[in-house]
DNA sequence: AGCACGCCGACT
DNA sequence: GTCGGCGTGCTC
């Protein structure tokens, strides 16, 4: 019987104790007993009983914590059979949860991710030549035996395929023993990239940009560069080079790329070029698929991963550079348990082991372009668009001097243009940030506005669906016809476009051309994968598109995009507001113009004057990003402000000063810290004079969060306030 | 986080 | 009379 309670079958005194980092949110590792023999080492994936059940925990750096009651230690369960997490993994993660003020044990599971991937794979059978030659030949035996007859190893459906016969050929030849059993380790995933594969032959900028990074991977060490020019310009060709180059020492590489960057298509790119694909980590990775990547990255027989955020905490065997492709782009933010840009953490990861990180992004960060400034990171500049792509020419449509007909979005300018393009039997792209239908519904009687019962946001009519929907969490119900208020029938009206209404606008002025809306919501990636084909095809003349047109995708046919509201999201509140519209504005233009035709973009604003319209249209962002760091640098916003720490006590103010003690003296990074109770901190936060992730401690801490998003979601003209992240660039705490 | 224990409201 | 809500406490 297995006994592992304390006590009388408890382990014995003599035993060793290790402290052990578990799946919870205690704020320190838990003590455990090594059971004698058991070999177990700082870093080991183990098996420990935690109350009622067993969980996956690592053992941790330090000695035993000494204070912990001799009857509650309980013993070490199982070593799990994988690589032990190194020493400067163990670093890094212990890093990230004292930044990120997170348990380090949910730190320490985000490494671990792949709960059956911790003992090995099983092996595979396989056959292997014994010497002896089969009594009788056959022409089927004699293909098999001129493959195998060299004594290596093949499994049977391999030899098989091989050979050309059928597989019950090999079973023959295995029952007279010709073919010993073997048993070979499981094959791997993919296949090893070559650097050497099909070496693109740089030239000009591109060669010089790559020869720089490759310098700094040549000389080791850390060392971050950013790499940032137009779409189109060869960016990936250059840090393909930096790949190359550290395969060629023996290290591993890590591509991290935002999840919905991670196509076929830049999977191709990389075959095209290293002759095999990379491991791939995503969050809908099929379960087997996932704990195989996890394993083979942890023994080193994966060398490239690409991968979406949480692909950072993999425990690769012998990382050696970290490419973060679209580095601007916010889906590198973690909002949820442990709060991270992988961006970041990528630097910090990095700087510890000491290697090289290259930034990529067409529209760099303002924390990047700081910390380029600072001479923290190298810059590395690609200022041309090479071979037959020529990036858009983009103007702007000024729409109070041409505004659209009544109960239209689009100007007779964008109208016009768009008639040309389909015309010339080229494709046209209107890119509206808005799903659905409208917005906003209201009653023209009594004017109740429709509102989300649950969380008090906009309800947005979907037409196609026949719903009205919130977007905010997701709550749907059918159209009404009739106002719930006044009882009225007939007399809801929309307002403000969605692009389902953009669509109709669009059939109405041309009727003949064949429309088609690119929307999250209509139907899931396969579908959208199709509907990309179609149009790759020139099966679409009017692309309508919301935010995910502007990613991964290229339209090769598109020679106009037309923005219908470049002002979106220019005026809500977020300090990043301006620096995210110009990011998005560049990208979704950006995607037309590779036909190698001339191109064109045409964005409708009211605001021509405004700094992101100036920039877009010149070309010439340096002006922009100039005044926006500027205005950080005035509101103490990031990269500037100092790291803040709220510290609101869901249970009293004196936890939460004994809460702030330990920050104070554990955190790596020096924060000013501010503690409130809990009536105070949503007013405090309201009022929105700080702008800081928003940590609650106190036992029901994620109730309180709730509580405190809540008020802040509620509180009618101030939910702007709400900001859950702190980008304090950590390489300057470094 | 999970999970158990424990105490009060509406149901077979 | 019980089932089940979530408030509180505990896990080496």
């Amino acid at each position: 019987m297995k006994d592992d309670s304390p006590g009388l079958f408890g382990p014995l005194p003599s035993s060793r104790v290790v402290p052990v980092l578990v799946p919870m949110p205690a704020p320190v590792a838990y003590s455990y007993a090594v059971p004698d023999g058991m070999p177990v080492e700082p870093g080991s994936v183990v098996q420990v009983p935690l109350g009622p059940r067993q969980v996956i925990g690592v053992v941790w750096d330090g000695p035993e914590a000494g204070s912990v009651d001799p009857k509650k230690l309980r013993s070490i369960t199982k070593v799990f059979d994988c690589p032990p997490l190194d020493g400067p993994m163990r670093t890094f993660l212990d890093w990230v949860a004292a930044y990120t003020l997170s348990p380090p044990g949910y730190v320490a599971r985000m490494a671990l991710r792949a709960p059956a991937a911790l003992d090995p794979e099983p092996m595979v059978e396989g056959f292997r030549f014994s010497g002896m030659e089969p009594e009788r030949m056959t022409p089927a035996r004699r293909k098999v035996l001129d493959l195998a007859g060299d004594g290596l190893s093949w499994t049977k459906s391999g030899l098989a395929h091989a050979s050309g016969v059928s597989t019950s050929v090999i079973d023959g030849l295995a029952a007279q023993g010709v073919f010993e059993t073997v048993f070979l380790p499981p094959p791997p995933l993919v296949a090893r990239p070559d650097p050497d594969f099909a070496e693109h032959r740089l030239a000009g900028p591109q060669k010089e940009a790559a020869d720089e990074i490759l310098d700094g991977i040549r000389k080791g060490g850390f060392s971050v560069a950013l790499i940032d020019g137009v779409t189109g310009s060869g960016k990936t060709e250059v840090y393909f080079e930096a790949i190359a180059e550290t395969l060629r020492q023996g290290r591993q590489v890590l591509i991290l790329l935002p999840e919905i960057a991670l196509t076929a298509n830049f999977l191709e790119r990389f075959q095209d070029r290293f002759g095999a694909k990379p491991g791939e980590w995503h969050s809908d990775l099929a379960t087997r698929t996932r704990e195989k990547v996890w394993r083979q990255a942890a023994t080193g027989e994966i060398r490239v991963v690409a991968g979406a955020r949480s692909a950072l905490f993999l425990p690769f065997e012998d990382l050696g550079l970290i490419i973060v492709d679209e580095e601007h782009d916010p889906a590198f933010k973690q909002e949820d348990r442990v709060f991270y840009n992988a961006r970041d953490m990528a630097v910090v990861r990095a700087r510890i082991a000491g290697f090289p990180v290259v930034l990529v992004s067409a529209t760099p960060s303002v924390e990047s372009q700081v910390n380029c400034q600072a001479g923290r990171y190298k810059r590395i500049h690609l200022p041309t668009r090479f071979a037959d792509a020529a990036l858009p020419d983009l103007h702007l449509i000024d729409m109070r001097r041409h505004p659209p007909e009544r109960g239209g979005f689009l100007s007779p300018l964008l109208l016009r243009a768009v008639g040309r393009t389909i015309e010339r039997k080229e494709q046209a792209l209107l890119f509206l940030n808005r799903r659905g239908y409208a917005p906003l519904t209201l009653c023209r009687v009594c004017g109740h506005r429709f509102q989300c019962p649950q969380c008090s946001s906009w309800l947005v009519e979907h037409r196609f669906r026949g719903q009205i929907q919130c977007h905010q969490c997701g709550y749907s119900e059918p159209t009404p016809q009739a106002c719930p208020e006044c009882g009225t029938l007939d007399h809801l009206v929309a307002c403000g476009p969605g692009v389902e209404r953009i669509a109709e606008e669009v059939e109405k002025h041309f009727p003949d051309a064949r429309t088609l809306v690119l929307s999250s919501d209509l139907g899931g990636v396969k579908r959208l994968r199709l509907e990309l084909e179609a149009i790759a095809n020139g099966e679409a003349d009017i692309v309508i598109g919301t935010q995910l047109v502007a990613k991964g995708h290229n339209f090769p046919l598109m020679t106009l995009v037309g923005i219908v509201d470049a002002d979106i999201g220019l005026a809500n509140g977020d300090p990043r507001a301006a620096e995210r519209t110009f990011q998005l504005l560049s990208q979704v233009t950006g995607r037309a113009g590779r036909t190698g035709r001339k191109s064109h973009g045409l964005l409708q604003t009211f605001q021509p004057m405004h700094p992101v319209m100036q920039a877009l249209v010149s070309g010439d962002a340096s002006a922009f990003y100039e005044r926006e760091i500027a205005e950080r640098e005035r509101a103490a916003l990031p990269p500037f402000g100092r790291l803040v720490s709220i510290i609101v006590s869901a249970d009293s103010r004196a936890e939460a000063e004994t809460h702030a003690r330990q920050l104070r003296q554990t955190a790596p990074v020096e924060r000013d810290i501010a503690i409130l109770g809990p009536a105070e901190a949503p007013l405090a936060l309201i009022r929105g004079r700080h702008r800081f992730r928003l940590l609650v401690h106190g036992r029901r801490s994620s109730d309180m969060q709730g509580f405190v998003r809540a008020m802040l979601a509620n509180g009618p003209k101030e939910r702007r306030s709400i900001q859950v992240q702190v980008d304090v660039d950590p390489q300057s705490f470094l």
